[in-house]
DNA sequence: CCAGTTAGTGAACATCGTTCACGGTGAACG
DNA sequence: CGTTCACCGTGAACGATGTTCACTAACTGG
């Protein structure tokens, strides 16, 4: 059975689900698709360059169809979309971070979202600006999210959390333990009333 | 010359500098101190426990005394203050990123701020999410500033940006030979527009 | 000055990404 | 149907990585 280029991608993906960024290995990949790790270099010129077309697969899935609405509504979907994409995989956020791929979807995405605050007004440079600044949140955040989910596989929260007893107050604690989409829509709807405020000064 | 945990921190630091984060290697860092890579162990347990002490390092390098003025002014200040600290050493952002470590310094810069946020009038619970929200930004942002800086040094920025040229319009293009500085005070600017109109409802 | 803790050595282990000469399989074409 | 040829996969190797460990050397406190 020949391996096409797809085939190698969704093995990579559904490898990293189950061991993680650091555990993706090509000698495991192969294993999983029944073939030696050097079969893999057909495929793809480096592991970087799977990694590449695992951030593009991932920044596919993410929805940029935009639905009648307020913009700010729009936003909100698009970057939730988002975060929901990363979230799909293990380490998502991260394997998207380290790509910093200028391909199809990824840049995509990027356009219509500029595109969007374009349209409620937003002159077209900090369009762009305020996109990238959402979208360096997006990752910001989702990489931690991920990354405490991690720990709390491996038992290792609890460790972190009783340090972080020791030394901060009382009420940083108690917020470490919200949901994280709490947390993530809260730090949205700041980045948004932001640009609403941008929108009113400049008109 | 014997070696303390502080030389071998200062070590890798300039190490990271010249090599870059990919770079750092146990073995090299032996080199540099005139000392066998297996010696390291003797003051770290593991390669990640190097890089957690050095992300703390990077982050004592960060000042958090609070001057008085205007809580936004400060918001400013302590953010710019981070991102320039992760500035400072080459992949600085993606080292703190990567320890995910809860600290002295770590946590005393968090506590500043939110301490900030709430005397500024923001519900503790808010002001604790607010700070997470804002350092994830600068975070994304930074790693995103350091890897383009490390694309040019190799010079395959060009590359990425003729990728770009064909997907994207005009308009993105421009945007992103920006000053990085004026794009993170933007973005900064955004945020502390979205804290301001948070503290204008909930009063 | 001696004892005991601590730092450093050197060799080894397992694993990693990557390469390459070679053998085999697939499908397209006559 | 048979040949051809591009492509896929093998197996072994290379160099480099993080980490361990029995051993030796160096420093330090009493």
């Amino acid at each position: 059975m020949l391996l096409r280029k797809a085939n190698v991608v969704d093995g990579a993906l559904a490898l990293l689900d189950d061991t993680g960024l650091d555990g993706l290995t090509m000698r495991k990949l192969g294993e999983a698709l029944g073939v030696r790790a050097g079969a893999l270099y057909r495929h793809f010129p480096s592991k970087q360059a799977l990694l590449d077309a695992m951030a593009e697969r991932i920044m596919a899935s993410v929805e940029v169809t935009l639905e009648p609405g307020h913009w700010s509504e729009q936003g909100v979907a698009l970057a939730g979309r988002l975060r929901h994409a990363l979230l799909r995989h293990r380490d998502g956020a991260r394997v998207v971070a380290g790509a910093y791929t200028a391909e199809a979807h990824t840049v995509l995405f990027g356009n219509t979202s500029a595109a969007l605050l374009r349209q409620a007004g937003l002159p077209p440079r900090q369009a762009a600006w305020a996109v990238a600044a959402v979208s360096q949140y997006v990752i910001g955040h989702t990489i931690e999210e991920q990354a405490r989910a991690d720990l709390v596989e491996g038992g290792l929260w609890s460790k972190k959390m009783d340090a972080f007893t020791e030394l901060s107050d009382d009420v940083a604690l108690s917020a470490f333990d919200a949901d994280p989409e709490e947390r993530f829509v809260y730090g949205l709807q700041l980045f948004l009333n932001g640009i609403r405020h941008e929108l009113s000064t400049t008109e």
